[in-house]
DNA sequence: CTATTATACATAGTACTACTATGTAAGTCA
DNA sequence: TGACTTACATAGTAGTACTATGTATAATAG
């Protein structure tokens, strides 16, 4: 389990990088985080299509309706520039967080 | 600048393994956070306050008052037990995310 | 000697947000 | 034909985080 905080955090970004590999939709991305993380991560439907409707307004991703072989009907979703420059911005910002944890958590010399 | 859900990630662990190194108190701990983060990191006194005092709620921490040589009053918080565990807790679900991130970000080879 | 800045803590109130619960619809399999 | 999986959607609320504001004192500048 991953507190709601960490949860908030990583969500967007995640999305947008997985994105940035190819074209996606909702219910496949759930199955990806899930693989991608080991079981550790599990999102609900509930949960990421909120998240996918602010990223599309936010003009971060893009959409469009297809009909699988199946019959089923996906909403398909591409990165954009503007979720690529998002995806650098928090990308970077997290790496700066992480270094600071890092630092600390450290192999030691538990520096002051 | 860091966005807020990656504040509201960090904020709790950051405090907790700052703590675990010693005691300190409030305004100390954003003197620190800055410059461990090389500037990255600037938290408002306002932002600290309310997650410390939730931080005692929850057990996390212990606190008491003291007064410096100069004559400041300060309240000097140190990790309990609890904390210790809840840290522990914290890192291992950063690190987990923080894997899924570095694998998908990572040198290559752009995995599946 | 007084104004400003730095040190130090506190919280009311609100603006925002995230997700649970719930709903729709259709295909698959037993 | 009933249960399960795939697939998307959102109302409503429960919760939260932070800005703005307040108190108080020491140090420093002018």
């Amino acid at each position: 389990m991953i507190s709601k905080e960490l949860m908030a955090a990583s969500t967007r970004p995640l999305i947008l990088t997985i994105l940035k590999r190819g074209e996606s939709y909702g219910y496949q991305i759930i199955q990806d985080v899930k693989k991608l993380s080991g079981g550790t991560l599990e999102w609900s439907d509930g949960m990421l299509y909120p998240v996918l409707h602010k990223l599309q307004k936010d003009g971060c991703i893009q959409s469009r309706w297809e009909v699988s072989e199946e019959g089923r009907r996906r909403k398909y979703y591409a990165i954009t520039d503007t979720g690529r420059e998002e995806l650098a911005t928090a990308k970077q910002q997290w790496l700066s967080v992480h270094e600071v944890l890092k630092k600390l958590w450290g192999p030691s010399p538990e520096w002051a």
